[in-house]
DNA sequence: CCTTCAATTGCAAACGATTTGCTACAAAGC
DNA sequence: GCTTTGTAGCAAATCGTTTGCAATTGAAGG
């Protein structure tokens, strides 16, 4: 399919192919009656630069350098909008086997899958995507990381759930 | 590979094809100085029974209905066994995309990648196991899911971390 | 069978991360 | 610039998890 050049906003889907822009994110939320504020604009601005799942506590610190006059949100602020974009599909959690939660936007460029050191707590992005049996191996040796193991879970509607509401 | 018969006990490990027993799990943790009670023996079958992971909770409830008396376990306490049969890679912890944690034993009867839906939380334990990217679309029409996505992430120690204790 | 010693348990308090209520603030339309 | 209503900050509440401690109980040896 070849690309559309969107001059017009078309709000951005979690399995769009296409990556998420700061202007096309603020489409997305006016269009749902949502305001673009400072908070707000930094925060997306952290999550589009960023290479790797962020806490919470990370996307408000780094939100500093984005933000006019080097205030920091929230962390409540934070919380609510990342609640927000989880809410509309545009940002996922992800499970880094911690107590608290990361994330991460939900396009093709920053959703990768990872490989997360459980002593230390390395998270490193890994570029491949194939069958996860045989790879386990694969990915240990390439990496040089010892007792691989995966954690593979889907998540989606039931058909009893999508019948309801459309959402 | 043939199946070895063991009448001994091998103390079964996290990536060992064979089932576990109650047998066997009972020798494993008493070769390491630990004890066999009551509520472990109970919390052991409920996981050796279980058809999906289960929440803390949920292993309390349902371990009254093997153990002697009645007697319901402290939440505490199987808390402590969950965290131990994890740190002994015999039981792990299963990203549903809830608050709480679900656990199962880290056989391979007992392992399994799982369709979980978003909006009632049903979980269904899948039977393929194959690459991720192209099963997500047959997961979901097969089970009558939409909006699929899919966890998965990687855990293992890094080099540097594998180098220092053996553990 | 009884004793001994360390592992285990229950209880309750401590924790850490997340979530929410409320009021003041500020975007965006008019 | 005024109004409407979404948003932010602050602090308190909540929730799941974790731990300290004293009482209990396996299980090995006498």
């Amino acid at each position: 399919m070849p690309r559309s050049h969107s001059t017009h906003h078309h709000p951005p889907h979690a399995d769009d192919a296409e990556p998420f822009t700061l202007e096309g994110l603020t489409e997305s939320l006016r269009s749902k009656g949502l305001r673009m504020t400072g908070n707000r604009r930094a925060i997306l601005q952290v999550l589009l630069q960023a290479e790797e799942p962020l806490g919470l506590e990370q996307i408000q610190s780094e939100a500093v350098r984005y933000a006019r006059g080097g205030e920091t949100p929230d962390f409540a602020t934070v919380f609510r909008m990342m609640a927000l974009l989880e809410e509309l599909k545009l940002a996922r959690k992800v499970n880094l086997g911690r107590a608290s939660s990361f994330f991460e936007l939900a396009d093709s460029r920053h959703h990768r899958d990872h490989l997360v050191c459980t002593d230390c707590g390395t998270v490193t992005p890994l570029e491949e995507s194939c069958p996860v049996e045989t790879l386990e191996r694969q990915i240990a040796r390439k990496h040089g990381y010892t007792q691989v193991t995966h954690s593979l879970e889907f998540f989606g509607r039931c058909g009893d759930c999508s019948t309801g509401s459309p959402s």
